[in-house]
RNA sequence: GUUUCCGUAGCUCAGCUGGUAGAGCAAUACACUUUUAAUGUAUGGGUCUCGGGUUCGAAUCCCGACGGGAACACCA
């Protein structure tokens, strides 16, 4: 252990020593009982001085919380000479320890008092109190602490984190600390936890709801031999037992695909997927997408499906369809706009590609100083066309429908409009939220078109498809009419707890 | 990957055109029996990210590396 250690955490670890001395250990084994959190004795309290216009009155004798037991991280510590308080943080918030040298010693031995409370503790430690709940002078709901218990003892300090009048003085701002040091990030920073809380009550929302509708929750596998689902370049691993290299996924939907084959109707998986590309606040390596594909059903249920369970998503969290997001506000009330992707170009280009050769639309890109190149086939062209100059327009839940063949190796064709293919992107605060489609079954046809990424490949196309063989037996055993989709749940949340970074 | 900005105490930051470092909070000691960013007094704390170069002298100027932020790109 060759780390230098800062003054401070010297002074911790000389600390311990003086515990041992004391015959205090830092770290007990034992439970501590806690039967109270600080959000609830202040809660409670609020509700007293609200019922009880006398406010001299003690609140323990109005029975409330005479035998309190809590424990939480040390936030601040200021002594007062023969009184001390100590601000604990509980996980539902922070409450006031009222420590007199009185109560807690009431004996000729000092001890705990003047060297335990006053010098031993430091910010970050963990601690239990007993006691009973009341009213300082102040007027501030404390614990008048009886018994203190030592929980386990910090041996690095917390950035202190001041605030007065919504002033926030010495904030831990550095992001990649937040980043790296998460854990720190939560203790310290208000509404952290909040976003995490609330992107867990999001998923749980959705699964509710899909359970409610008949679907199954599966799992699949996570390392394959052959990345499919998706355009994307995956990350590489290697088996050691097997000698064979592996990929993470980048997609599971080939796996549920298989699943409707061998008879389920409708499955979903919160999948986490690796990407090796580039990070940024819209973008993370590592991401969940929700997935679900059911049977018999196509790409226009699937759009009506979509848009009752987000404007569900969003109301359950919210009370309302509508919020804010950034600078915009968001409606997610049913039904959503519905713009096939030719208008959309039209709409925000001028031009029609709907007609248009690959040279063509090759000729169009470069009018708009797009950066193209020859490698790249008429799907991408359009989508080059698309995210560059459509999608940042999109700030109301928009379904984008009707996508070109080229783009989309696993879509069936359109049933009615030649070259185009069943499918829907879900655009949402000009971000893309949704993918999904009337998922193509017909053997033959998915062969050929995997050929058609394999040309790509050769092309010099290093997110085209791989051919998953198993995949096509699968399909030749039989798939019913399937839709699917793939939600960003990332960015979803992002969405519904207003957050600008995905991390 | 490109552009751009940044890296100084545990945290937040100051340090002008080069003269080997400062503040607040945190820490240590003392005082104080109701504090609210408590206060007062005193004390300690730094390989100025790293490596080269210019210079009598570099936190400061130059080059390079490493780490990071932001934008763009990649990414449906």
């Amino acid at each position: 252990m060759s780390e230098h250690l800062s003054e401070q955490e010297i002074v911790r670890r000389e600390k311990l020593a003086k515990f041992a001395e004391l015959g205090i250990d830092p770290y007990p084994a034992a439970m501590w009982d806690v039967n109270a959190t600080a959000v609830e004795i202040l809660d409670a309290v609020e509700k007293i001085k609200a019922a009880n216009p006398n406010p001299e009155q003690p609140i323990h004798e109005l029975d409330i919380y005479k035998d309190v037991c809590i424990a939480g991280r040390i936030m601040s510590l200021n002594s007062k000479g023969k009184v001390s308080f100590i601000k604990i943080q509980d996980n539902t918030g922070r409450i006031q320890l009222f420590i007199s040298v009185d109560n807690i010693c009431p004996g000729d031995d000092k001890t705990m008092y003047n060297e335990v409370i006053k010098h031993l503790l430091d910010l970050g430690d963990f601690v239990g109190a007993k006691g009973e709940a009341f009213v300082t002078k102040t007027g501030e709901t404390s614990i008048r602490v009886k018994e203190l218990k030592v929980l386990s003892k910090a041996l690095k300090p917390m950035p202190v984190v001041k605030e007065k009048d919504g002033e926030v003085f010495d904030a831990f701002s550095d992001p990649e600390q937040r980043f790296r040091q998460r854990y720190v990030d939560l203790v310290v920073n208000h509404g952290v936890k909040e976003t995490f809380l609330k992107r867990t009550q999001m998923v749980k929302t959705i699964r509710d709801f899909l359970n409610a509708n008949g679907a199954v929750e599966v799992d699949t596998p996570v390392l394959q031999s052959i990345p499919g689902g998706a355009a994307a370049r995956p990350f590489t691993t290697h088996h050691n037992a097997l000698d064979i290299p592996l990929y993470l996924r980048i997609a599971n939907e080939l796996y549920l695909k298989r699943l409707i084959v061998g008879g389920f109707d409708w499955v979903y998986e919160f999948s986490r997927n690796f990407r090796n590309e580039g990070m940024s606040r819209k973008h993370n390596p590592e991401f969940t997408i929700l997935e679900f594909y059911v049977a018999y059903k196509d790409y226009i249920w699937m759009m009506d499906f979509t848009e009752r369970m987000l404007e569900k998503v969003a109301t359950d969290m919210h009370g309302t369809s509508e919020l804010t997001v950034g600078d915009n506000k968001i409606d997610f009330k049913a039904p959503f706009r519905r713009i096939t992707i030719y208008d959309a170009i039209k709409e925000y280009t001028g031009h029609d590609v709907s007609f248009m050769t690959e040279e063509q639309i090759y000729d169009v890109c470069k009018s708009l100083h797009l950066e193209v190149d020859k490698t790249m086939g008429k799907g991408k062209l359009i989508d080059e066309l698309f995210s560059a100059k459509c999608e940042k327009n999109f700030i109301q839940p928009t379904f984008i429908t009707d996508y070109p063949v080229e783009m989309s190796p696993l879509t069936k064709k359109h049933r009615s409009k030649e070259g185009l293919v069943e499918r829907f992107e879900l655009m949402v605060n000009g971000q893309e939220i949704a993918n999904a489609y009337s998922e193509l079954n017909d053997p033959i046809e998915q062969r050929a078109r995997f050929e058609e990424q394999v040309k790509l490949m050769e092309r010099g196309d290093d997110e085209a498809m791989f051919i998953d063989h198993d995949f096509l037996r699968a399909l030749e055993y039989g798939m019913p009419p399937t839709s699917g989709i793939g939600i960003g749940i990332d960015r979803l949340a992002m969405l519904m707890t207003n957050q600008a970074s995905i991390q």
